[in-house]
DNA sequence: TAAACTAATAACCACTTGGTCATTAAGTAT
DNA sequence: ATACTTAATGACCAAGTGGTTATTAGTTTA
């Protein structure tokens, strides 16, 4: 559905005439987006031969060209189509949560996991990252629609909860990155050292519940270091 | 001096008698490794032409191929060039350090980047990261050189801290992460997003103290928010 | 100065690969 | 059944690139 909106109005800039009759198969462009996010997530995009994707897709080289004028063009079809407004989302959501902002925060940080984390998506945070310098275009995209609203959507909690009296005064600027880099080094790893299992694999529930629970209380070893999360209403 | 080493170990397989008389200029396989270095880093190995590296050191193509016999080899030394032996070097030095374990760790994640994320070699880390899958032998290298010494040496530092009863009890195999992952991100950052200017940059100084300060203090207002790293001697 | 040697070059080759297009197969309407 | 329409194909092309090598320029020795 939205996907249709998306290839015809990123790809077939001339609008052909292809709304005519019934549609016979609509899976095609679906199915070259998925194949090519795999392997452009895997092996980059200037390693990723066109020919792989059609051939991971079920079709020939030439199909792929019918749907995507050149190659960069599915490169751009794939980031905007994996990069959906789940933080836009889970802004408004936010705005609704009742409770103490750690478990606020925690909340936030396992619905990112189960929404973006544990998806396919999760690669376009990779993908990205290895080539911005290639695509500044996709690299400014990439800074609008996920990396400010994401900043802020953390902020945001992190603010509630000072406001609330929950946490202390924080440099928010940088603050901001204690939950972020947890996240996307957690993704990173997953798409790159991680797949190649070196090593016992990172637990996600595990790591995450893990590193929220330091940040909330920190390593040190004074006072309480009972739940403190109960500590609800204003 | 140990470059010459390294280029002779890892690319003259067959020793050509370049050992004879004197020697004019030692500085063409230095001037390529760090070339490629920026390049890769910067584009990606299949997106960086062979020719573009020579270019950049100042030399044609011919004598590219005729320092190192394939690309590939070309990146294999430029990544164990730059991977040096910090990390023992360091856990050395942790072993004789005099001082409360947070000073200890916050001075850790200082040397760290002083000596590796502010330097060139920084982007060894989302160079094997973006092109682990396409280059398995390096990964593995990456990751016994660099990964597991590194989470040793963040492990005994906070197990210091625990011993001491400066910490308090941590899931040690998880725990590490939040020392590794601001880092690492930073890196990532610094080499990806951060280097197309989108944005207030971030100030690598405020980050890492800001970070060390949450990992040790959390972000909850309990009890005394004061300087505990006074906590000194066992 | 002349011979000998060596490091660097640039023209060159073989092959890969993004992208095209005439042809084919499948579906639809009459 | 037949003519018509369109999605899919795979043979094909041109450009770009990794890698080679005959040649050159510079240096040393005699």
């Amino acid at each position: 559905m939205s996907i249709k909106a998306l290839i015809c109005n990123t790809v077939c800039n001339t609008d052909t005439a292809r709304t005519k009759h019934v549609r016979r198969k609509e899976a095609r462009p679906g199915e070259l987006l998925e194949a090519a996010l795999d392997l452009f997530v895997a092996k980059g995009f200037a390693a990723t031969r066109a020919e792989e994707v059609a051939a991971k897709a079920g079709v020939s080289k030439g199909t792929l060209f019918l749907y995507f004028k050149s190659k960069e063009e599915l490169f751009e079809a794939v980031v905007r189509e994996n990069m959906g407004n789940q933080i836009s989302q889970g802004l408004a959501e936010m705005d609704s949560f009742q409770g103490s902002t750690t478990d606020m925060l925690k909340f936030a940080m396992f619905a990112w996991w189960e929404r973006v984390g544990n998806t396919k998506a999760s690669g376009i945070s990779k993908l990205v990252m290895s080539e911005a310098s290639n695509f500044p275009a996709l690299a400014n995209f990439y800074h609008e629609t996920v990396v400010k609203p994401g900043r802020q959507l953390i902020r945001a909690i992190l603010q509630r909860g000072v406001d609330r009296g929950e946490f202390r005064t924080l440099n928010m600027d940088y603050a901001v990155y204690s939950v972020i880099a947890p996240l996307i080094f957690l993704t990173m790893w997953k798409h790159s050292l991680g797949a190649c299992s070196l090593d016992a694999p990172i637990d996600p529930e595990t790591y995450i519940n893990s590193q929220a629970d330091i940040i909330v209380h920190g390593i040190l070893a004074v006072s309480d270091t009972s739940d403190v999360s109960a500590t609800s209403a204003a």
